[in-house]
DNA sequence: CGTCCATTTGAGGTGGATCAACCCTAGTGG
DNA sequence: CCACTAGGGTTGATCCACCTCAAATGGACG
């Protein structure tokens, strides 16, 4: 069944409200170096690629959300990273995507071949450490993840993931959030049965206020804050 | 924690600088940019750097093992990865270290400047190319950690853990680790209790024999890819 | 030969997983 | 417009893999 969000303003909130250190990674490199850009759009629930699958094109979401996963052989699954609008996704020096990626939720994104931004980047120096630059960035996350999994509590990983979209995604003090309840605990490497739990508790605690299951409030950042570790 | 523009000086053993000719990863980089390399020494349990310290230099493992981790406030420790003879480590496109690295036992290191690697990148794409690769190949590895954290059991980890470790460093079929039960399991996010019994077991089961607690021999390398999952 | 740690092993506790209802709500069709 | 339904979410009861605490053992080094 076809869909109608393609409307940008369906999922995710188009106008991305980070302030960059840099320019927009995607408008600095394909500016630069005159790169096009086409748009495309996935459905809920869509595979965009394979793990180990040739790393054709490199993304960038434009509204929806985009996870990126790892499979052991018997189903267990690691969420490595949720990708939210603004954020680039599918960047590989190599030629292979080590995760796969899937839509959340109705999802458009902008690509750009990945041998023209190689291209670029063999002929300007600036694109090239702006690649680099961004899967550095892809390298810290994954080094603060491994600390969550490895050692953090299961209210300590709920209270990061709290913290972090909240500030990826919050608008006008209110999140929405995109993933269901097994999507985040394959993040934080948990059940969704023990996610739900931690959020309930947080709940009677105060902490934080719910409008739906996915539509979360935080009422006390200080206390998540601390819980962090 | 001294300040990294000292940390060479301050607390390791300088040696001759030399210019290097050996068709490694770093003498790709530093011998095609015709960079001074300078080889240190550390002492066993010294810190090299630490966390959100200002990363002046890149290194390269020569001899001896280094680990690299990140603390939280009470102390947890979550190792992220170990660096043996040829791995280079410390390298950042940004200005500061995201994780501590100590010395495990006596090591000796080659290290340039990493302004001077960043100069050359800026003016030779090749290099550019080189340093880029050497960040994927980290996330490629904390990728695989972040599986491994959030989804194996126990045994799992372990049995993945000696075959990286049969990877990187047997000789003549038999490994000898550098670091302690505590140190794999902080790498591992299990106890080191939990780590002595998995050995134990596997021992107990012949897939595995000891020369001492750290001389390890791989007896059955296809039974543990079974259990790797 | 004795001291000091690292390692192993044992016993018991527990945080989070598992298994199982039940509930809520958005979407569907009447 | 409302009743029905399916899938996501919550909650409860129980289990168990791993942690914690404790003690014994062993190996390296003076």
């Amino acid at each position: 069944m076809l869909n109608a969000s393609l409307s940008p303003s369906a999922g995710g909130n188009p106008i991305n409200p980070i302030v960059h250190p840099v320019a927009d990674p995607f408008a600095a490199v394909t500016g630069h170096a005159g790169l096009i850009a086409s748009e495309f759009c996935y459905k809920k629930e869509e595979e965009i690629y394979g793990e180990d699958e040739p790393a054709e094109y490199v993304y960038q979401v434009i509204s929806g959300a985009v996870r990126s996963y790892k499979l052991l052989s018997d189903g267990r699954r690691q969420i490595g990273a949720f990708h939210l609008p603004g954020d680039v996704f599918g960047l590989e020096s190599g030629t292979a995507h080590r995760l796969a990626a899937e839509a959340i939720i109705d999802t458009t994104v902008r690509l750009v071949k990945r041998r023209s931004l190689e291209h670029a980047a063999g002929v300007d120096v600036q694109v090239a450490r702006k690649l680099w630059a961004m899967t550095t960035a892809e390298l810290r996350h994954a080094e603060d993840h491994m600390l969550l999994l490895g050692r953090k509590t299961a209210m300590e990983r709920v209270a990061t993931f709290l913290l972090e979209m909240d500030r990826r995604l919050a608008v006008a003090g209110m999140m929405a959030l995109p993933m269901c309840r097994r999507d985040i605990g394959d993040y934080l490497g948990l059940t969704l049965e023990t996610v739900s739990r931690a959020l309930s508790q947080l709940h009677a605690q105060g902490v934080l206020g719910f409008s739906g299951a996915r539509q979360i409030v935080l009422r006390n950042r200080q206390s998540l804050r601390k819980m962090d570790a």
